[in-house]
DNA sequence: CACTGGAAAATGCCGC
DNA sequence: GCGGCATTTTCCAGTG
């Protein structure tokens, strides 16, 4: 599909890599409009006369939550496939 | 938002604090969602011999390039303000 | 004590640099010392029959489970902070 | 270590399993401490007026400089094993 | 406007 | 050797 040698590559591999780079750059146009968009809720939320720090440390601890929640039923499974039990 | 003894919040503004919040957390999981999408991309490409490495450091050049040309742009620009060549 | 310039340093502060550079390597030494440590520790455990892959799930947990600790923590001295409450 | 019926560790291959993760945790917050004093040291060396990305500029190099070095002299080695040299 | 802290990206590492 | 995971580095917004 491409040559190992490092010195070109066929203009059809030129081609689809040039598409995996446009999908990328498609993808990360579109993250950062929701970035953006989050950026908006805070500001919104601010001028509602909210603490937007506080708001960012409730949202940070419902994730650090969320991700524990998740380990912790990792460390089952693990458990199960240590033991043999799946 | 804050009620004047600043030890309670009226049970609306709380409805209204957890929607800011939600509505954070919800673009937040689209954003995750868009990076999965990346990650898959460059997976694929990987897959078809394509060097994921290379591909991240052309996604950044090509970034800064049109970062840098945004601010030639903007640059153009302003000078046409203060020139009144608009 | 420097110059803005980006031309040179005195020497002087060449020579202080130097000490810093040595000072941050000294303690990425003793750091990578201690991993290997680590590393030791658990293939000790697993020459003694225990499955690394789980043990190093519950490190992970424990690990996330204080910083979700220290999180909260955090949250509510923000509370406090935001409501006057200090 | 797991008894035969795979499904529970005996009460001394806890006490072991619990020891070895002790180890481990504090192996751990010794490389963290480590990781701050590092810290320490680069934002003295700001606060001396040194700019402190150069500064882990030079330090990668180095680390790069000395593993290449390490390499070779590993490649000599093993040229001079192979040719009786030692 | 420099600094800190937090998010994102990049690199390196470990086990399979 | 590859994929996943942890660490490191870089970037950027918010703050004083």
């Amino acid at each position: 599909m491409f040559d190992t040698s490092k010195e070109k590559l066929e203009a059809a591999a030129v081609k689809h890599l040039r598409q995996f780079i446009e999908r990328i750059e498609r993808l990360e146009e579109e993250k950062k409009g929701i970035a953006d968009d989050v950026r908006d809720v805070y500001s919104e939320a601010k001028s509602n006369g909210y603490d937007t720090k506080t708001m960012r440390k409730i949202v940070a601890l419902r994730r650090m939550e969320a991700h524990t929640r998740q380990e912790s039923d990792a460390l089952l499974e693990t458990y199960r496939e240590a033991l043999g039990l799946l």
